[in-house]
DNA sequence: TCAAGGCTGTGAGCGTGGTCACAACGCCGA
DNA sequence: TCGGCGTTGTGACCACGCTCACAGCCTTGA
């Protein structure tokens, strides 16, 4: 059950901490592998620990009233998860599920909770992530106020990508139903939008990777401009 | 521009503040009043202040790249604003404006921000409205997923409904345009949408509310029961 | 190696909600 | 008292994306 302290003093959240105090969470936290697909926190669950992914990749998503999934949020390797629920005690507001094998650890509720607001240093990371976070669902929002679901996956893709090297590629791009779900778009609309993106070099599969090309004609689509208000017309 | 500090002594978040400190907060904090539609905070401004609205109603709303407008919260008298700015250092991430006559608190950023984080009670207190409003987004995503406008009106009207005695009512009923922009509707489809709950005597206008007579039937419409399915006929 | 299941591509058809264009109404200030 | 503006109500039309139904195609594991 005890993990090595090198693993938590990773962790940006609580690189503020003590020595002592880090010990102490190592001694208690715990180690746990998901496979793909696999449910890491079940909604409606009361929050048990504060969550770190160390590997992999996780997906947080949930389920309308009348039972269509809805994409949230993507967690990265390095990022922590189940907070919302240890910080304000409700019951855990959505599924978390593994997109790939991950690898998770679990510093139990009880332990870590008062330190979070005892340090200033914590307490001001937390807080500011959590900002954050309220900005990326903001964004996520205003994505669907857009008309075409072409926009929308542009405007996705944005926010998405990262720059690399001297080429912007969205890393580990998500199937079109894991996107689809995300922008409120049917997997089949998705499917097509990106015949549509690929056959104009806008983008282009490269492995595990999508390569932008054209970064700012994205933006371009996504705003509205040319493609997206033209009628739909076969590719020549 | 010094405020009576009775006014500041009311607000939950910093309740748990020394009176000394509360004393120093009044001394330099501003009162101001918004007469409706005009716009208290503006987006992508760098954040000045954290601040409280003591009297009055506001809107976050904001635009999609390609023009149209997003509602994305209400904030109701007593509630503050402006916190997401404060505490990331980011600009601003959405306009606020007020949706009737209103009167809010300034409380400078350079003075709170050392405040927030200093006094774990507080810091508490931010944190969990933090992950409350974040539930709030996600359940306002969840309400977008839905595939019927009359669905998520439903589903909307359940988040803006009080328990007022012993009915159920919506205080301050929005304005069909108000509504349109948060669920992803026309203003017109709203409008039509509301012809047919008045008609089936499910929800009825009451002056500056609108009173829902049958609550359980709102959750089935948005669940996808019933009505929502079904294909449009005239109501007899 | 093959089978199986997950992803992706594509066609056809249909319902529906956006858009535009008015009309009616109510509230407020001049 | 009367305009005027903001809000609400309604009709008609039409493109667009969802649904269903397949067919390739890739990866994965036995």
């Amino acid at each position: 059950m005890p993990l090595p302290l090198a693993v938590l003093s990773q962790l940006p959240l609580l690189a503020a901490l003590p020595q002592v105090t880090m010990a102490h969470l190592a001694q208690h936290a715990s180690e746990r592998s998901f496979s793909k697909r696999e449910v890491v926190l079940q909604k409606d669950a009361h929050a048990a620990a504060l969550c770190f992914l160390i590997e992999g990749r996780l997906q947080g998503v949930d389920f309308t009233l009348d039972g269509r999934e809805v994409g949230l949020y993507f967690v990265n390797s390095g990022d922590y998860f189940g907070d919302v629920a240890v910080i304000d005690g409700h019951p855990q507001p959505d599924f978390v599920t593994a997109v790939s094998r991950s690898r998770v650890v679990f510093i139990p509720k009880e332990l870590v909770r008062p330190i979070l607001f005892a340090h200033p240093k914590v307490a001001e990371v937390l807080c500011r992530n959590l900002s954050l976070r309220l900005r990326q669902v903001s964004a996520q929002r205003r994505i669907l106020g857009l008309a075409n679901p072409l926009q929308r996956v542009c405007a996705q893709l944005q926010i998405l990508v990262h720059i690399k090297g001297r080429a912007t590629v969205v890393p580990n791009m998500p199937t079109h139903q894991e996107l689809a779900i995300m922008i409120n778009a049917s997997r089949e609309t998705v499917s097509r939008v990106f015949q549509l993106l690929q056959g104009r070099g806008i983008v282009e599969r490269q492995g595990n990777d999508l390569r932008v090309d054209d970064p700012r004609l994205l933006r371009d689509i996504a705003a509205g401009g040319q493609l997206a208000t033209e009628p739909n017309h076969a590719i020549p």
